[in-house]
DNA sequence: GCCGAATATGAACATCGTTCACATTCGGCG
DNA sequence: CGCCGAATGTGAACGATGTTCATATTCGGC
């Protein structure tokens, strides 16, 4: 066996394990809940000592934080497909937000970990942070030009970006809460979930106050 | 010592042990973290062993369904004052919101739990359930007309509402998370965050939509 | 005044994240 | 080729967690 790079999966040195590592966690929160997610499981399910997790990530938040990273890189990559597909604004917003359901419909447990911050240990970690960031900043570049973000501003200075943003994590969750019953048929519900709430957010809520 | 009623606070029966764990525990989500909430540590705060805590909840799950459920019915109490004293709907909704958004960034800890259901372990239990769609079934009946929920419609029958509440909560999410600096001057500042996203939201988002 | 029900205790268990001393393997340098 | 330090993995241990159980104490009604 004159394997250059470590071909035998077992034993000691079972060759790129942080990879591994991060592979199996997303499995899991793909096939279970948030709660299964511990140190421990996903040590087990790699068939490796819980130790030899401290050789790859200073403790379980960097596990984390990195997963939770990547989930936000994921729904950049919607953003930036949206936005440079899509021509017209509004049919633009209105796909874009059925894709950011869709993407918390489908993995629940991953959107969960995303935004529990500090619910879980794990405090915002620079990676966490300057993925979230720059989700974030893709926004406030389609609303008000490319160029226009700055760092040192306050969300609250990009009222567009951040009421979509909002309403968007917000009925996330409470799709994810079982407070929006999404039915027998997700996909069909949830389109109609994100095209119900962009009805209200593009037109105003004005026409439908009471009175 | 003719206490009729348990006056000693050590040893045996401590009396109504229920309402002091359900008071320590606030208490610490008021000036803690809500990883810094355990049984084990609500038991050492009360003087009391962990054990003692089944006798009044079957599980800690249960313990912080009360917990979060009391924090809806204090939002449910802020929707009924805006409700039924502000006649005008603009005025009504821009003051709820800053009531909401108020009440998200004074109880940090508290707001985190409610929202946390699934992430910690208490799934939702009848309790939470409960006081949240009550809190939602107010809102609907103000949007809507009083009498007008139906509890077998999903929240989709009811966009205006769904709405607000989607805003409202992606906000303060986001708040807590940092994504929003409220700088040194919170109540003015959360404020200003409730106005923006009120002017999006009342006026709808395709005037500020690009080109 | 007594007895069952309610309540509190303390020890035990399994699981968790983390640390440490130690074992094994890899990679480069003589 | 062989060796040696660095990288990587192991296994036992520690403290903390939620939960259970047998036991002890106190309360309330007869």
């Amino acid at each position: 066996m004159t394997a250059s790079k470590s071909a035998v999966q077992y034993g000691y040195h079972k060759g790129n394990l942080r990879d591994r590592l991060l592979e199996t966690a997303q499995k899991l929160l793909q096939n279970e809940e948030l709660s299964a997610l511990s140190l421990r499981r996903v040590a087990r399910d790699v068939g490796v000592a819980p130790s030899a997790i401290y050789n790859h990530f200073k403790s379980l938040d960097e596990l984390l934080a990195a997963i939770a990273a990547d989930g936000y890189r994921q729904i950049e990559a919607l953003e930036r497909v949206a936005y440079d597909t899509i021509a017209d604004p509004e049919a633009c917003l209105r796909h874009l937000t059925r894709e950011y359901l869709h993407f918390a419909a489908s993995n629940p447990s991953l959107y969960r970990l995303m935004f529990s911050r500090a619910v879980l240990g794990y405090r915002a970690l620079p990676e966490v942070d300057e993925a979230g960031d720059t989700s974030f900043r893709v926004s406030v570049e389609w609303w008000y030009g490319s160029g226009s973000y700055d760092p040192s501003k306050s969300a609250i200075h990009y009222p567009y970006a951040l009421a979509v943003w909002s309403l968007c994590h917000g009925a996330a969750m409470q799709m994810l809460d079982g407070m929006v019953t999404v039915g027998e048929a997700p996909e069909i519900s949830v389109d109609a979930l994100a095209d119900a709430l962009m009805n209200v957010f593009l037109r105003g809520a004005l026409v439908g106050v009471p009175k």
